[in-house]
DNA sequence: TCTAAAAAGTGTTGCAAGTACACTTTTATT
DNA sequence: AATAAAAGTGTACTTGCAACACTTTTTAGA
């Protein structure tokens, strides 16, 4: 067999990749939606998604689609895991990578937002979604959730310089669940490379609170060996 | 747009699954390796992988590949990560989705191995592999083994009846690392789905060991609420 | 200037889980 | 009867996690 058999006899398939996109806002998670303007599923809602396209990475195009929907680079953003039932997308076969993301709810273009006909559903307000959009959340919460509780996911959605009450509240949506802020404290306290920056920000408190950061020389250093 | 337009704008690609089948026996843990035999990549090591074909999903593809080549079905296999580089396979190009299987290796198909130009290799012996191979044999093993500490993964290695010993083996080979047997023991007697089935073994032991089994009813019953 | 309000900040105790550690029991074999 | 080989067993220490409430600081407004 020729090289170019060996792969021509195989069928191809589209490649797409979903996206999970949280935002963070004011101690509050929410999730883009789409409605689809297009069959197949018109009117329903769903995940941002779109196609690998050729000469593309597939973490790219994860990318791609979430800077294509609220104009932002540069995220948090893993891959949760890829759905390849035969029957999922009921127009054509296509397997389909989900990722999720988190983003800064105040920092997305709401231009490019409204063009796609989406919008942010805070959690507990998720409608149905089409094909198996319902299952790609679950996976995608119950992974950040996970992630959350082992690596310091999400600190991209606070400003360089955060005070630890801010963070308490990121953590606290993402896991949705309320922290004894003592504990947390005490948690913090013991990575190193979250550090305090000696400022103070007098915005949020009378008393004023100190300023943190996160270093993430001294986070990557801790895996090294 | 057309409905069929939608989807026929966008390229489509070869999906592969690629396996990371771990044999388990007398207490070492192999991986099956095959020698292609085809171009690309003549002659190199490689992991167990097969395209994923029209009507079939993406974990039967799977579970297709790993009997094809050992004979064995209904093993413990998870999803591990799918691989979207664009040179990956500089063949043509291929998005593969990596599984990891556990599989008895007194039960396996000699002849079909043989067949396939396939060697079970001993974990630290492991050569040098294809394209990213190496980097999902990494990701493979290093994700079993967060599950084995969580989960009864390898369970299905050994008899319907085993030792306590045998159970430890299989965990020190996984984990790859001693484990103490006495808090070993301690461990397993908290799992109220591992249960004694009050019989003793032999063979193994002069004094002779008790016999437990895996209840797989009261391990889903921890997980229904 | 005194008071009230709002957020920041701070320790201790108990419990559970994990870890380190070594000898006794049982029985088949010689 | 002695030996060998594997099974089986308990305690003390450490560590991480969870529960729990008051004090400090400062500004805004009376």
């Amino acid at each position: 067999m020729t090289p170019t058999a060996y792969y021509s006899i195989h069928p191809k398939f589209h490649a797409a990749v979903d996206c999970i996109i949280f935002g963070f806002e004011e101690g509050e998670i929410s999730l883009l939606l789409l409605q689809r303007n297009f069959e197949p599923a018109k009117g329903e809602w769903s995940l941002a998604g779109g196609f690998v396209e050729d000469g593309e990475n597939i973490d790219d195009a994860a990318r791609r689609v979430v800077a294509e929907l609220t104009g932002l680079n540069d995220l948090y953003m893993r891959q949760v895991h890829t759905y390849g039932e035969v029957g999922r997308d009921p127009g054509e076969r296509v397997l389909s990578t989900a990722y999720y993301a988190l983003v800064d709810l105040k920092k997305y273009d709401r231009e490019l937002v409204r063009a796609h006909n989406a919008f942010w559903v805070r959690l507990p307000e998720i409608p149905h979604l089409i094909f198996d959009h319902d299952r790609m959340v679950a996976d995608a919460l119950r992974f950040m959730r996970y992630q959350a509780t082992v690596k310091p996911v999400g600190i991209n959605l606070l400003p360089e310089e955060f005070t630890l009450t801010q963070l308490q509240a990121l953590y606290e949506a993402i896991l949705g669940e309320p922290i004894d802020k003592r504990n947390f404290r005490k948690r913090i306290a013991q990575m190193d490379y979250i550090e305090k920056t000696g400022h103070i920000d007098k915005t949020l408190s009378r008393k004023g609170a100190a300023l943190y950061r996160f270093n993430r020389e001294k986070y990557d250093g801790n895996f090294k060996i």
